[in-house]
DNA sequence: GGTGTGCACGTTTTT
DNA sequence: CGTGCACACC
């Protein structure tokens, strides 16, 4: 048995299985296995006799965690299943809701996504009519998790002199007490954000330690996926599981924190050892994921870091092909050379489009990248961006369900007490939170007893909407979240409202809310599912980001296009990196200080480290920003990696080259997740405004004229209306059909 | 209450 | 430049 995956791993990976005692640290570079030496770890773990209950695997993602789990159902059979293995926020979030009472919070509570965030923050800041451009929701709620992230309570935030300093510094000295209402109304709706999923389950070991003693019993082998992206918090909780066994093993590569924006803490990893000296330290350095040249170059960038573990991690593959580097005249060129480059890379080897990544160090730059690659027929997938889950009409009917769940819950509460349509106007919204805010109810609280409050032709329709609220927790005592939610669906109007709506954008959000439902289906419908509750689902998919749908929706080969960061942990045959610029990789946000330029430079080896044979680099000399054109200057981390490794490659780019064979015409399809119907409408369809557009005078207008609009294109004039001193033009546009227009507004040209 | 228009902001990354 | 939100007018 035990010998039998030895041979599957070289010394070092195997002397890390078999050291299953005691805690452990595993420096894994990249390529090296890190996930194989995981899998046959706790698959040695189970055959010795442990428990599957009494191993603790925690990843970042979810996708990583499902990966590890099917492999190790793959070598020890349907024993994995019993694994505790999830992301920190989901294991804990698992827990909490067991244990939730014990911290004053339902078991039912609600996770607040950022959005929900963003917009209590808001509503908050004006409520205590707070300046809203000094105290922006992002702004506020990055001070407030990066306290929670530091287990920083809102009263230590209070009294602390240095935060007061610094908040009064920075001219927002009601920070803390922003950060003590927005805890107070998360905790009165009970909900909690991602943050408090890691914050509170310390609050609940540290107040508890009877509980806390149950999970140091329960979880005797805890081991942690990415450590070097671990923040305090996180750091913490693990420390505490394994105080008592001590058999912890961390996995991770300081080469590849690129979390730290987010409160990882890259001294997590860097001083393991002194919480536990008597650590096995084991470094994983054979990389077998690329190329010689491609780990090379690697090394070459990541040793201008000065804060690092030594390793060397180097590649018994072949040498392989130099590193490329384009270099374009604007972003539009460099976008017509990658494709370019990507199809006759396909032809020429004979690749799948699978093979093919671009990576970028911010979303905006996909943009580019989509129209070149549309231009050519390459089908193209993005991961990333907006998620099925923030979908609006996701979004709402989500809201319902939570509400059912938790009717406490107010921004689901917020969201959707007037949607569909049933009379209950802003200002009646405003007096119920007002005198929620006075008495000290939740918002709900006050709703559902609105008569008392309000005169009752205002208040009836807010009654009548928490009966049907109530009549829903009912019925989800009673049934499966999938029953649960198609009756909602229907009851709630919503569905009928949809239905409704016959244009393109209507259908697919119909059919948006159809593939819900679906989803819910295929949830309680799985065999393996043991708590079928609407309150489960809700919690499953509050975690659910959009890279872990990446597989959902395979269907035929694409070139893979997303940011570096949710590259990490992928390979992929051919890689692109596009952007190579000053300013924008590194972005001029990190490069103030050395640690941040440090942590763009570990973004780059990781986006490096992504290629298996190929790998290739570009920039632009100019860029559009904001609608002008800028000029770049290329990357200093271009200059950075050894020139042996590198091949300037310059003469491309000249119009007209690599042309694509018109015989591959492949349909384009802008392939995003579960989204059916792409709701974006596509740049062929839209009319552009030529670059030299300039609106004519348009005082002496006559009906019947020929006149353009930089938006709506050409059409009409068909009526003309003066009242006091303003014209109305009535114009048929071609495309876009008939529009009023206010003709001292309107930018239109005669023709 | 719905629609429209104007304006402000954004581009750092995500559980 | 594009989106999303807020306010104003219908």
């Amino acid at each position: 048995m035990a010998t039998d995956y030895l041979s599957l791993l070289n010394t070092s990976q195997a002397a890390a299985v078999m050291q299953t005692e005691g805690p452990c640290m595993i420096i894994a570079g990249a390529g090296s296995g890190k996930t194989r030496v995981l899998t046959y770890r706790i698959a040695h773990l189970l055959e010795q006799g442990v428990d599957p209950f009494n191993i603790l695997a925690l990843t970042f993602t979810n996708k990583a965690a499902k990966e590890m789990r099917a492999r190790v159902e793959k070598v020890v059979g349907p024993n994995a299943r019993n694994l505790w293995m999830g992301t920190f926020h989901s294991v804990f979030a698992k827990i909490l809701r067991s244990e939730a009472d014990k911290i004053g919070y339902p078991r039912s509570f609600t996770i607040y996504d950022s959005q929900d965030s963003k917009t209590l923050v808001g509503q908050i800041v004006k409520e205590l009519e707070l300046d809203d451009k000094l105290y922006k929701p992002s702004l506020v709620l990055g001070r407030i998790s990066a306290a929670k992230n530091k287990l920083i309570s809102v009263n230590q935030y209070l009294n602390d002199p240095a935060i007061k300093a610094d908040d009064e510094a920075a001219l927002r000295p009601k920070i803390g007490v922003l950060y003590q209402q927005y805890q107070q109304r998360c905790f009165k709706a009970g909900a909690m954000d991602f943050d408090d999923l890691l914050y509170q389950t310390n609050v609940l070991f540290k107040e508890h330690t009877d509980v806390l003693n149950k999970y140091q019993n329960m979880f005797r082998f805890v081991m942690v996926d990415e450590y070097q992206d671990t923040n305090y918090s996180q750091y913490l909780i693990t420390r505490k599981l394994a105080a008592k066994e001590r058999n912890i093993c961390v996995v991770g590569d300081d080469a590849q924190s690129i979390y730290a924006f987010r409160g990882a803490d890259i001294s997590n990893i860097l001083n393991f050892e002194k919480d536990y000296p008597e650590l096995n330290i084991f470094k994983l350095e054979q990389n077998y994921r690329s190329t010689k040249n491609i780990v090379w170059a690697a090394n070459s960038v990541i040793k201008n870091n000065q804060a690092q573990l030594r390793k060397d991690v180097f590649s018994e593959n072949e040498e392989g092909t130099l590193i490329e580097v384009l270099k374009a005249a604007s972003d539009n060129e460099e976008g017509k050379l990658v494709a370019n480059s990507i199809f006759e890379d396909k032809m020429n080897h004979h690749l799948s489009y699978d093979d093919f990544a671009i990576l970028y160090r911010t979303n905006a730059q996909s943009r580019a990248m989509e129209e070149s690659l549309r231009k050519l027929n390459i089908k193209y997938k993005i991961v990333g961006g907006l998620s099925f889950y923030q979908r609006k009409e996701i979004k709402d009917l989500v809201a319902y369900l939570r509400l059912t769940v938790n009717p406490n819950d107010e921004q689901a509460l917020r969201r959707v007490i007037n949607y569909p349509k049933r009379g209950i106007g802003d200002t009646t919204i405003s007096k119920l939170i007002n005198v929620a805010e006075e008495s000290n109810h939740s918002f709900w609280e006050v709703v559902s007893s609105a008569e008392q409050f309000l005169p009752a032709r205002v208040s009836n329709p807010v009654v009548g909407f928490a009966e049907k609220i109530k009549s829903y927790t009912v019925l989800a005592g009673k049934e499966d979240a999938f029953e649960a939610a198609k009756f909602i669906a229907k009851n709630s109007g919503m569905l009928e409202e949809l239905y409704a709506d016959k244009s393109i954008e209507g259908l697919s959000r119909y059919e948006n809310i159809q593939e819900l439902l679906n989803g819910i289906k295929e949830y309680v419908d799985d065999p393996e599912r043991e708590d079928k509750s609407l309150g489960a689902f809700l919690q499953d998919i509050a975690l659910v980001t959009d890279t872990d749908l990446k597989d959902a929706a395979q269907d035929g080969e694409a070139v893979t296009l997303m940011t570096i960061h949710s590259a990490k942990g992928l390979e992929f045959r051919n890689v692109y990196i596009v952007g190579m610029e000053e300013n924008l990789f590194p972005s001029q946000m990190m490069i103030t200080s050395r640690a941040d330029l440090e942590e763009e430079r570990r973004l780059f080896y990781v986006a490096i480290t992504r290629a298996e044979k190929k790998l290739t680099l570009s920039y632009a000399t100019s860029r559009y920003q904001w609608g002008n054109l800028r000029s770049c200057e290329k990357s200093r981390f271009l200059d950075e990696i050894d020139p042996r490794y590198v091949h300037f490659k310059f003469a491309a780019g000249t119009p007209g080259a690599g042309q694509p064979d018109p015989t591959f015409q492949h349909v384009f399809e802008r392939r995003s997740n579960l989204l059916p119907t792409p709701v974006r409408k596509t740049a062929a369809t839209k009319y552009v405004a030529p670059a030299d557009f300039a609106p004519s005078d348009t005082s002496n207008l006559q009906s019947g004229q020929r006149v353009e609009h930089p938006k709506f294109g050409f059409g009409t004039v068909s009526a003309l209306e003066t009242q006091q001193g303003t014209t109305k033009a009535t114009i048929l546009f071609e495309e876009v059909g008939e529009k009023v227009l206010l003709l001292s507004f309107a930018k239109l040209r005669v023709l």
